[in-house]
DNA sequence: CAAACTTTTTTAAATTTTTAAAAAGATTAC
DNA sequence: GTAATCTTTTTAAAAATTTAAAAAAGTTTG
């Protein structure tokens, strides 16, 4: 049993990069799992044979050999992706080629409303209309906002289950392998394999939603810190005597910049008589603020090129410790990175030192909103190698009872 | 040729651990590289008949056979270790098993006055001082403030070499290996390797001296961000509109926190007539300061109580960033820890997250003054490979003229 | 003090992995 | 059109590495 454990690994990497890359030659494979070539494709043979991998035709040559491609059949597996935020969940499926299969749908819920049990039964509900059988659906996995321990699979924020983790509690129920992830961490991961952190051994990526979340790339993995607290970058003290926060102290740069502090900030401008188009919403709301915004809306652009300069002080701050190769912007706020740029760039440049901000560049998401559901993807695709683990196990405790 | 290739990788990798721990038996070794016992006894044996290695008797047993104990043998190669800092350099000559072999000897000479020709001359005399053969020197492990590329053996901020490096001109000059390290980066090596960083996985490494530096240890490895810059924590924006930085910016945290800073407070302070014990030095150094602080004198302690606030400030910026496992303070004055930590405890107290900052240890280092110099030496020990790769390169082209 | 249990060391066989050479397929230049 | 060049694939042999079992050397317990 132990030979299929290595052999297991190369067989994970292989599966892993080809999710990745959707074709690959042999000697892409060898590169990525670290293994000769010959090996390689004596890997790529048994994924074909257990009916994973495709042969798809030759790719061109500079002058040699036309190399052979090796794809993922799209359709042997499926994987769910929630994205929990904190007024909305959202789920998808996607193929192996990691394309959405299905339409992705919306709920609108409080994350403090939110019931595991409500949860379940939405998943359940979308699975069951994507018409797809629940045996090929590898795993879901679930991202959302809170202190997270993926391996435990607790959240220690939100959802609680008592007495058994929430990992634990929704395999239960769904009867299907489930990964869990903080939603900032799972951008960065979908930023990775699939966005602007591509091929960036060190990224940083701001998740600009209604709080302003941090996930870490350091030396091409994500980075958590010794006790997976790294990256809060939204509770970094940034004002003097400024606004209590919900974590407990004072002037934290969520209070000043993120979505939430926005609104209500603009609620406070109008309320005092100030001018601004947006006197004409009933309820105030970040894609209020947004759009009046774009249109030129003078209290919009302040209050967001405001936040924006607080958010590149703290980012000032970030490139002063971390010397990155890049800070992307993505979330559900990065879809009006224009407006955000201009005055990040000029906190940073007038707080950095002129070398560093200068190593440093500065991009918005091509991702746009899917970022989260596209990492929550790829948790599963990362654990593949755990449930292939799981899969042999679970065989070779049948061989025992038989024999 | 190839095939020694992973041999010599594996035997570098034995050389390293035993240099860190003095004495190892078979399966320690095999953990460390990461192989099986069988070829962990292998590559020990070899390293015996090389004559870097001897048995050395048996340890003790909870129940079982006594293994046998391996230790580098510590006359058969010393490492030079050259600490420079702003106003003096220190050399020294350390055995195979870490230990001094020779005084360390001290040179008053300013960082800006300082030339290669200089620093070479006097590592020369050392060495014939110690009376140790040239050819029983593996390397000299020079580390210092400034920008530095250990890869390029450059180091951008001082001691320009022109149409070369200084690696490659004191290579020239001395007919030994050298390796150079920013000086923060080296106290980490030697926090990590032998000080109160060792089984940590993720230490920030604070080096308290004339400025204030930082070493990053993350995953296990020195992390030195994507173009070398990363820990540039003294210019971190503190003060709104504070005083002029040499980095070009105003406030950043070493204007108000380091050694220097607070001399020159110290001096604007006694002009101004504030009673004080430094009143009746000549000039007042950082020693006067240290020392009367340690005494009692008020003016002092306040001066390190201020600057201990702010480092504090910025430690927890820190720890929301990074979520180490610990923070040492190493350097030049970490032997007045004491007197910093508690305003610096209480600065992180005010401004982290509790549970963050409960998740982080505080400690003051126990290498003393000595820990750049362990990092020199550290810095020569982890090229070992590279070190053992040229000898046979050297060999086999020897080969080649002779056949 | 002998039996039972631990741990380390040795050994030989099995397995994994790589290397290197040969074969095959494609491009380029003359 | 063909020789020269280049790259990929296949193959078989060689090398590296691990596994597993046996042997050796201790410790503990009743």
């Amino acid at each position: 049993m132990s030979q299929n454990i290595s052999a297991l690994v190369n067989n994970a990497k292989a599966i892993k990069c080809l999710y990745y890359n959707e074709a690959l030659s042999s000697s892409d494979i060898s590169n990525y799992i670290g293994k000769s070539i010959p090996h390689a494709i004596k890997v790529l043979n048994e994924l074909i044979k257990e009916g994973y991998v495709i042969e798809k035709g030759y790719a061109s040559s500079s002058g040699g050999r036309k190399p052979l491609q090796y794809s993922l059949i799209p359709d042997t597996h499926y994987i769910v992706s929630v994205a929990i935020s904190q007024f909305y969940i959202q789920i998808g499926i996607l193929d192996m080629n990691n394309r959405f299969v299905a339409d992705i749908v919306q709920h609108e819920l409080e994350l403090y409303d939110l019931k595991a049990d409500n949860l379940i039964a939405e998943i359940e509900k979308y699975i069951t209309q994507s018409g797809i059988n629940s045996s090929k659906i590898l795993g879901v996995g679930v991202t959302m906002p809170g202190f997270i321990d993926p391996v435990k699979g607790i959240n220690y924020t939100h959802l609680d289950c008592k007495d058994t983790s929430l990992v634990d509690y929704m395999q239960q129920a769904l009867s299907l392998p489930v990964f869990i992830e903080n939603d900032s961490t799972a951008i960065a991961l979908g930023e990775q394999k699939f966005g602007a952190a591509m091929y960036q051994d060190d990224a940083m990526v701001i998740n600009l939603g209604w709080g302003i979340g941090l996930g870490m790339i350091v030396n091409g993995e994500i980075f958590r810190g010794h006790s997976g607290l790294a990256g809060e970058f939204s509770h970094i003290p940034l004002i003097k005597n400024g606004k209590l926060c919900k974590c407990g102290k004072h002037g934290c740069l969520e209070t000043e910049a993120s979505l939430i502090a926005i609104i209500s900030k603009a609620n406070e401008e109008i309320a005092q008589g100030q001018r601004s188009s947006l006197a004409n919403y009933e309820t105030i709301d970040a894609d209020a603020i947004i759009n009046e915004a774009v249109k030129g809306d003078m209290l919009s652009v302040k209050l967001i090129s405001e936040a924006a300069y607080h958010i590149g002080q703290c980012l000032a701050i970030l490139i002063h410790i971390m010397n990155p190769a890049i800070i992307i912007f993505s979330g559900k706020a990065s879809v009006i990175g224009r407006l955000w740029m201009a005055p990040i760039q000029q906190a940073i440049n007038e707080h950095c030192i002129p070398r560093l901000a200068a190593y440093t560049e500065l991009v918005i998401s091509n991702l746009n909103a899917n970022a989260q559901l596209i990492g929550g993807a790829v948790l599963v695709v990362e654990s593949i190698g755990k449930l292939l683990g799981d899969k042999i196990e679970a065989l070779n405790k049948e061989l025992d009872i038989n024999q």
